[in-house]
DNA sequence: GACCTGCTGCGGTTTG
């Protein structure tokens, strides 16, 4: 076949001829060059579907029979973001590795204990495991992770698109730079990624003290064609009789996905539910077979697995109208279409989406941008005659289809993860010196912005004797204090995000899934859940159960969240779309007549000529053009200020009964770098599953380091000046 | 103005 294919081992070659594969693709040829001849760090990104776990672990096995190890251990260690993905690729590794006698683990929440005793008591071959089961191993066997991973001479971090800047990534390479402490060595790590934007940035994430020292492999795109439509809709008409937006977009859905696989994404969980309910009526009215299903991650396992199992099958068109859940991670296998309702909130994932379609020869991917824009009255507001859903459609698509898509950002303090590791690392060890816990977490590990006084300020928290979390001994070491343990030793402790608590909806005995608290339900109301309608009969609030019958009406049920960060870029392309002449052929007639609008509107409030505009003796119009960050920093600095704030795309609403004519004042002053401080007593400062332990002036630091861009105020208020 | 992800050890009983 080819040089590659020499250098693999027997059994690995002869597993690769029993595949009938004719060649390996330039990805595994590449990455078996590079892994086996040498030794540095490794990113291989490519698509889903795309061969990248073949052209790593095909090395990587190869290399651990060539040359056993003499140690104790598992040879490789793979880390991966999702149970699902674990079953799947430890499905895929066990038929390579067959031929090889060579254990696959898989290591996750659904294995049996037992299972894990055993594969623990001799540890060889691939462990495949999660974030959060790596952390358990580390506080419940802390002692003998030299044993477990002694032999281990590579770890192979799957996704890792998905963790470069999220709490969990930060928890990840924490417990990469504590296993190699542990073993006193490096350890090669390898990661797996979708093409995102410059995967240069990504190299700093893998191996932050050497990114220079990571080698990089992209797969040559052959990128299909693009087919995109964007079309506009108007919700609220006068007439009663006439079709809301909604039915109208279920409509359209219809007619052009039926008899095919597609892709929904409706945008929250909430919006899942309202399509999938219409769409489900609209087949039965028509007396045609079911073949809309929602998914989202508030329904049952069951259902899920469900509408996953009709994806794959090639015999059943299905539609899935869905949320992120079906954005990344398993294989659903191609679809025709992918469908947007709704502005996205970023091109990185209206990338990760568009990837699903399309991956046939010769096939293109296809997306349906559709936009609901309100019908204008005269009361009607600056940003309803903005259109700004749409805009951001348009800045979106424009951005895709340059290739952009939002960089990694700086890491923040990452404080309640912080917190997690130090109890961890306590833990591990039986006791540790707020020495130690600075090398470990600080200089070697991922918390490289936490200063030492900062650290010092976190373990006083810790140590505060009202919350018995750590203690200081004779011996000085730091051990767990009597509530630090009940936490530590609680299987809730291991992950390091916060999930709200929720009923479990049943009926008939069976679960439809969950709901968070934020629903008031009592007996004999209706709602619509799962895609259908349903009557409550009984809600438990001590088992957290709510028990219902299937019903005729219903209102979507609500499911709260934290509103996403527009990035900067985003928000300056907006503006651009606004200002420009230029009309993108893909728009349809309603969505063209709204943009034309809506850029007529952009220049009679006199935008093209200023930034901040009045709107009344009360109320002024400042257009920031920045992202969320910015924009959301410079409201605080107005609030702080006195002045009622209202944030929108690039926009602010600012109103004040006597004080609107010292605005340019106000913002002068910002622009000289003097504000009044940002957070009132009253704000809520606690957004992570560890804050409650912070003081009030470490989640001042860690708020001010995640969420805002204090330094970047004066240039903004300047800017807008 | 949003979405997603994860989880152990032990005691009791039964079976070989």
């Amino acid at each position: 076949m080819s040089q590659a294919f020499d250098r693999l081992a027997r059994p690995i070659q002869k597993w690769i001829r029993g595949q009938g594969w004719r060649e390996l693709r330039a990805i595994q040829v590449d990455a078996i060059q590079a892994i086996t001849g040498s030794t540095a760090d490794l990113i291989i990104a490519a698509s889903t579907a795309g061969g990248k776990t073949e052209a790593a672990f095909l090395p990587l096995i190869s290399q651990v029979l060539d040359d056993p190890a003499s140690a104790t251990g598992f040879d490789l260690l793979y880390i991966g973001p999702l149970k699902a993905l674990i079953t799947d690729q430890a499905g895929r590794l066990e038929g390579i590795c067959g031929e090889a006698e060579l254990p696959v683990v898989p290591w996750h929440g659904d294995i049996s204990a037992q299972v894990k005793t055993r594969a623990a008591k001799a540890p060889r071959g691939i462990l495949l495991i999660t974030p959060e089961s790596l952390e358990a191993l580390f506080i419940r066997r802390g002692l003998e992770i030299p044993r477990l991973f002694g032999a281990t001479r590579a770890v192979v971090i799957d996704e890792l698109h998905t963790v470069l800047d999220s709490e969990r990534g930060v928890q990840m390479r924490s417990l990469l730079t504590r296993l190699e402490l542990a073993l006193g060595r490096s350890v090669r790590r390898i990661g797996l990624s979708a093409t995102l934007g410059d995967m240069a940035l990504a190299r700093g994430y893998l191996r932050p003290e050497h990114p220079d020292r990571v080698a990089l492999l992209e797969a040559k795109g052959g990128d299909a064609e693009l087919q995109l439509q964007v079309r506009g809709y108007i919700s609220g008409d006068d007439d009663q009789r006439a079709p809301s937006a909604t039915q109208e977009i279920a409509a359209n859905l219809f007619r052009n996905l039926r008899g095919s696989d597609n892709l929904v994404f409706a945008g929250s969980r909430q919006s899942v539910e309202i399509y999938a309910d219409r769409l489900r009526a609209i087949c039965e009215e028509e007396r045609l077979p079911q073949e809309f299903y929602p998914h989202h991650a508030s329904l049952s396992r069951d259902h899920r697995a469900f509408v996953e199992e009709r994806l794959k099958d090639p015999g059943k068109p299905t539609t899935a109208v869905c949320t992120s859940t079906l954005e990344l991670g398993i294989d659903i296998g191609d679809v025709t279409c992918v469908a947007q309702i709704g502005a996205p909130f970023s091109v990185a994932a209206l990338r990760q989406r568009l990837g699903r379609s399309g991956r046939r020869e010769g096939q293109p991917a296809v997306l349906r941008q559709y936009c609901v824009e309100s019908r204008l009255t005269p009361q009607s507001d600056y940003v309803d005659r903005l259109r700004l859903g749409l805009v951001r459609s348009i800045a979106m698509i424009e951005l895709l289809l340059e290739g952009w898509c939002e960089p990694p950002r700086p890491e923040a303090l990452h404080l309640s993860t912080l917190v997690h590791q130090i109890l961890s690392v306590i833990a591990q060890r039986g006791g540790a010196s707020a020495e130690r816990l600075y090398r470990t977490l600080c200089q070697a590990g991922p918390f490289k912005q936490v200063t030492q006084p900062i650290l010092l300020d976190v373990l006083r928290a810790l140590g505060d004797p009202e919350r018995e979390l750590i203690e200081q001994h004779s011996d000085g070491l730091l051990h767990l204090g009597r509530m630090g343990e009940r936490l530590v030793e609680h299987y809730s402790f291991y992950a390091v995000f916060q999930t709200p608590e929720e009923y479990r909806l049943i009926c008939a005995g069976k679960e439809l899934g969950t709901l968070p608290m934020l629903n008031v339900l009592a007996p004999k109301m209706m709602i619509i859940f799962s895609g259908r309608r349903w009557i409550v009969e009984d809600v438990d609030d001590r088992d957290k159960v709510i028990v219902v019958s299937p019903g005729k009406g219903g209102v979507p049920p609500k499911f709260g969240g934290d509103p996403g960060d527009i990035h900067d870029r985003v928000i300056e392309r907006m503006f651009e779309v606004l200002e420009g002449e230029h009309l993108p052929a893909y728009l349809d007639t309603a969505a063209r007549d709204l943009l034309l609008e809506a850029r007529d509107q952009y220049v009679q409030f006199g935008f093209s000529d200023t930034s901040i505009i009045m709107l009344s003796d009360l109320t002024a119009a400042i257009a920031t053009r920045a992202g969320t960050v910015k924009t959301t920093t410079l409201a605080l600095a107005l609030r702080a200020e006195g002045y009622e704030v209202e944030t929108h795309d690039g926009f602010l609403t600012v109103t004040s009964k006597d004080r609107i004519g010292e605005l340019y004042d106000r913002l002068k002053h910002i622009a000289d770098g003097d504000h009044e401080p940002l957070f009132g007593a009253q704000t809520n400062l606690v957004f992570e599953k560890f804050h409650p332990f912070l003081t009030r002036d470490l989640l001042t630091v860690d708020a001010l380091t995640s969420k805002l861009d204090v330094s970047g105020l004066p240039r903004l208020a300047g800017a807008i000046l």
